[in-house]
DNA sequence: TTGACATTCTACATGGTGTAGAATAAACTT
DNA sequence: AAGTTTATTCTACACCATGTAGAATGTCAA
């Protein structure tokens, strides 16, 4: 019963996350985000009043998450109006981006194999017009590699 | 200052997630499930010394992790020997396709566009050489989709 | 039976998230 | 300006996953 660690110290080696790999937002949190980034520049209460439909909830359980996000850069806060207006960071398409990129890289960590192949699984049956567009996205990288 | 809702609503319908929509294991499960993957068949002890190089940590900390892998499904026990015996429920490989699989789900949710453009670029980054095997099996999956 | 070792129980700390009332501040009304 | 309404911040708690490990219990061999 001999023990080899070749891929516990591979892993130690690029372990910045604290505990959570790939946590990012709860589902409060994203849904905020996605009241956000659906109308852009509203004001704490339009979201609450968004939300409120789907779920019941306080108007200072929103500017809490509001301002968590905030802190977490997600989204941007102008206080000079009477009204706060929050507005997302990024786009959801670069937030994507972003929040995939660490993602990928511990589910790399794991299996590089096991994630392409779940990858493409994933995405047929979500959208499997995507897998068109991902192949041009690997050979256009593949060619950006071969100009260096 | 509308506000749209289609998104969460597309949302709501499948979060089965109750709260961390890609957590999955924490730092020190990985680490107990490499040492699994990495030599197939050990008791507790044996982890306990494999981790105990890389960081102080005590016995029982180790068996209540393995015990909680165990719950999660995550690792088997064979409590029939005189010491229980741990084993990997799955390999790395298929570990990494299911967890790929729930991560790839919360990400196209997000965007998919977003992630399959950061897919490719962190696979470069990370093993370039995967590239092709990636493009190997989105052909496979295109002609198993146009077959039905 | 006793001692050594294995396993389970129980329990606490921490950190992120959801939750929201209370307190405070700012703005508006009269 | 005083009072009223509205907006924002503070403070706080609950819950859960995870890391952590001592105490208690169980098992087996000498």
């Amino acid at each position: 019963m001999k023990i080899g660690f070749k891929n516990i110290e591979a892993r130690a080696l690029n372990d910045k996350d604290k505990g959570r790999a790939h946590a990012v937002l709860g589902p409060l949190e994203r849904d905020v985000m996605e009241v956000l980034w659906a109308d852009d520049g509203v004001c704490g209460k339009d979201v609450f009043n968004g939300l409120r439909e789907q779920r019941e909830i306080a108007l200072t359980t929103v500017l809490t998450v509001l301002d968590r996000l905030v802190k977490k850069g997600f989204v941007k806060k102008d206080a000079t109006k009477t009204v706060n207006v929050f507005t997302p960071a990024c786009t959801k398409d670069e937030f994507g981006k972003k929040v995939s990129a660490e993602v990928f890289k511990s589910l790399f960590d794991i299996s590089t194999g096991g994630a392409s192949a779940s990858f493409v699984d994933v995405l047929a049956k979500t959208d499997p017009v995507e897998l068109d567009r991902l192949s041009e996205l690997i050979e256009k990288k593949k060619k950006e590699l071969k100009r260096r």
